[in-house]
DNA sequence: TAGATTGTTAATCGATTAACAATC
DNA sequence: TAGATTGTTAATCGATTAACAATC
């Protein structure tokens, strides 16, 4: 008998649900109702409740949910009560690039390290953030007691990168190389692929005739 | 009755199977078995059979697939063939990382022009890539052709950012700010969103106890 | 009370897995 | 032929939708 899981697409909308509330908790809103939440997200209603209804009950009949309450709930469901310690390895393009995306720092992942194993990179700084050697791998996560790793290295040198990130102690991965990694049990693994997303476009987009496709994703 | 349509995780699948194809035909490999794909991309061969199976058969029993026949079939399933023009709207430091960004390109997704409303980026460069000023997106949509926009505006101007996209004949949008966008239905609309692979990382990182959880993503 | 909105159930829909006959 | 591997079917699993009783 399984206990009730939070499915994993429940999880993807708990972060967007989370967002909006710390948004409507800006603007001075206090109660929300799921059918508002929905609207803001991109969802319908009832997805809204059915995923609210795995982390328990806060709503009140007639009247909606709290947003204050709500928000500070989520994030805690979400683990984002206290930053999360990252570092980014491969300091091409991508790496500079999410190395210097704010968003990230907002919801509290702070970049702490880039590693790279160009020569002419490591000792320059990214946005503030030092480039070390891959050597130092190691070294660098345990002095800023890293445990989220954002691999952003090519396909055929990210199995490796992820064996080293698991030795020196990472906890979770994110990997932006489009290829599969294999890592222990304990450590929690991500896949994200931007040209996934655009690749997805391009097939709606020369599908033409098929109008009854539907037009989001 | 509904037409055998590709469904939206296999489309994605597909998305690697050609990449991995196209790895393969250049390290010189001819033939490839559903096994070898599957261990190549991270997923199982029955599921790499059942995607296949939507878009055609030319696998031969007992053999496996032709790795050129296939790959060049799969970029045209995917509308890859021909180049994509392609405008990225916000310089910030998303949009200029994803500017940045040389899997595009490889990829056939050409970045033809930036827009931003801030006058003191535009008329610079951005990896070689001019950046306008928001008031000329049409005219510069209209001269680079191009059909595909990738939104990286803050979520409060992403919609105003689509509807002008659509005005000017954009025909697809990446989104990548995390507010839900209309638009009408013959564009299409793809969603990403960096910090939600993040905070299902961050979720499951400080779930703990519940091993019994799956480790990837 | 009347109106509104939740939380939950059952029905539907879609995606994945496993198994195997077909066939190279 | 024997061995291998596809393409497809049926079974399973998981996610979404719709409807509504509960209740503020």
């Amino acid at each position: 008998m399984r206990m009730k899981e939070i499915p994993q697409a429940t999880v993807a909308r708990l972060s967007l649900y989370s967002r909006f509330l710390a948004q409507a908790q800006k603007n001075g809103i206090t109660t929300v109702s799921s059918e508002e939440i929905a609207r803001g997200v991109g969802v319908s209603a009832a997805m809204v409740r059915k995923d609210l209804s795995f982390v328990g009950t806060f709503g009140i009949r007639g009247v909606g949910y709290n947003v204050r309450e709500l928000h500070r709930y989520l994030l805690k469901i979400l683990g984002l009560t206290a930053p999360w310690p990252t570092i980014i390895v491969g300091a091409g393009k991508l790496g500079s690039a999410l190395a210097a995306y704010d968003g990230f720092r907002e919801r509290g992942f702070q970049i702490r390290a880039i590693f790279d194993i160009d020569p002419e990179k490591v000792g320059h700084k990214l946005n503030g953030i030092e480039i070390y050697s891959l050597d130092r791998l190691s070294e660098i996560i345990k002095a800023t007691k890293a445990s989220i790793a954002i691999i952003c290295v090519p396909a055929n040198r990210a199995q490796s990168v992820a064996d080293d990130l698991v030795r020196a102690g990472i906890r979770g991965i994110l990997n932006f190389a489009p290829s599969p990694l294999v890592v222990p049990p304990e450590v929690v693994l991500c896949h994200a692929d931007l040209l996934m997303n655009l690749e997805l476009l391009s097939f709606r987009l020369s599908l033409g005739r098929k109008a009854f496709q539907t037009n989001a994703c």
